[in-house]
DNA sequence: TTCTTTGTTCCGGA
DNA sequence: GTCCGGAACAAAGA
């Protein structure tokens, strides 16, 4: 489940690979993604050298040498693997690439020296979008997200800005990607954990220590998940095919009725659904 | 067969 | 008009 530091691990892999190369074939194996593929306009980025890979929010944003952009957003189980010379690197993704999966290879970028650019998504909640406009950012997924959780504008000023009189739950808020973009559930659930907050809390309720605590806290997850290579994948299996330790980073997430790590708590792991998602939290630790 | 997973959008009620 | 919460949607695997 890719959110912002996965993203960004993947996109400074994309910059390494593929950064300056020259398109030579786009190759579609799908009908629909999360949208319906538009072959004509993929096809335009024939000939187009890649000059740069940006990242905002969770979206990946391919730069060429003309005014032509292509939007990527991997959904629950997209990935970019790079083929060269006939063998398969991930780029920044834990999983490993076993033999099933080369059926969800759908959508393929030939480069020079037969270099491969191959997006692959098992569950296909993910899209790939040409863009011709000049105003990249008027584009309708990204004109309305909030600020990046690492940028000086995300902080205790905006945080109290938005609160104002409203009563939505804090967790809703930060899963709200106009609020600020590029959190999912998993860091929602670890940053509510680690700043004492129960995720019903309501938000105009909440103290400044608390919001300082839950800004910090953001701040400092994506910063460490980022410098691990992203940790929020699900179905990370190491090259013999057996589950992997990805889970051990998370205090909270997905650990529903084992005990609470924090020394001197006996209490275990809640899981309830709040703004649809599941969601995990001490009792004892969350208040 | 049912449940789970995600981000986004839509809708009803307050 | 605004706010909030719940449901729906996409696809596939367990």
């Amino acid at each position: 489940m890719p959110e912002l530091p996965e993203v960004e691990v993947v996109k400074k892999s994309l910059n390494k690979s593929i950064k300056n190369l020259t398109i030579k074939k786009v190759i579609i194996n799908t009908k629909k993604l999360r949208y319906i593929v538009d072959k004509t306009k993929l096809t335009k980025l024939q000939k187009r050298k890649v000059t740069n890979i940006k990242r905002r929010s969770k979206y990946l944003i391919f730069n060429f040498d003309q005014e032509i952009f292509l939007l990527a957003h991997l959904g629950m189980t997209g990935k970019f693997l790079i083929e060269e010379k006939n063998k398969l690197k991930k780029t920044g993704f834990h999983d490993r690439i076993d033999n099933k999966s080369f059926k969800h290879n759908h959508i393929t970028f030939v480069f020079n020296q037969n270099k491969k650019l191959i997006y692959n998504d098992v569950r296909k909640f993910g899209f790939l979008k040409v863009l011709n406009t000049k105003s990249i950012s008027k584009n309708s997924h990204l004109k309305n997200l909030g600020p990046e959780p690492l940028s000086e504008n995300f902080d205790l000023d905006y945080f109290n800005k938005k609160i104002n009189n409203r009563k939505r739950k804090i967790k809703d808020l930060l899963m709200d990607q106009k609020f600020i973009s590029g959190l999912g559930n998993i860091y929602v659930n670890e940053v509510l954990y680690l700043s004492r907050v129960n995720p019903n809390r309501i938000i105009n309720k909440l103290s400044i220590y608390e919001v300082k605590n839950i800004i910090k806290f953001i701040k400092l997850v994506i910063k460490k998940s980022i410098k691990q290579g992203g940790s929020s994948i699900k179905n990370f299996k190491n090259s013999d095919g057996k589950s992997g330790q990805y889970q051990q980073n998370f205090k909270v997430y997905a650990r529903a009725g084992q005990l609470c790590k924090r020394v001197k708590c006996n209490d275990f792991i809640r899981r309830v659904i709040i703004s649809n998602r599941s969601t995990f939290f001490c009792p004892n630790c969350q208040k």
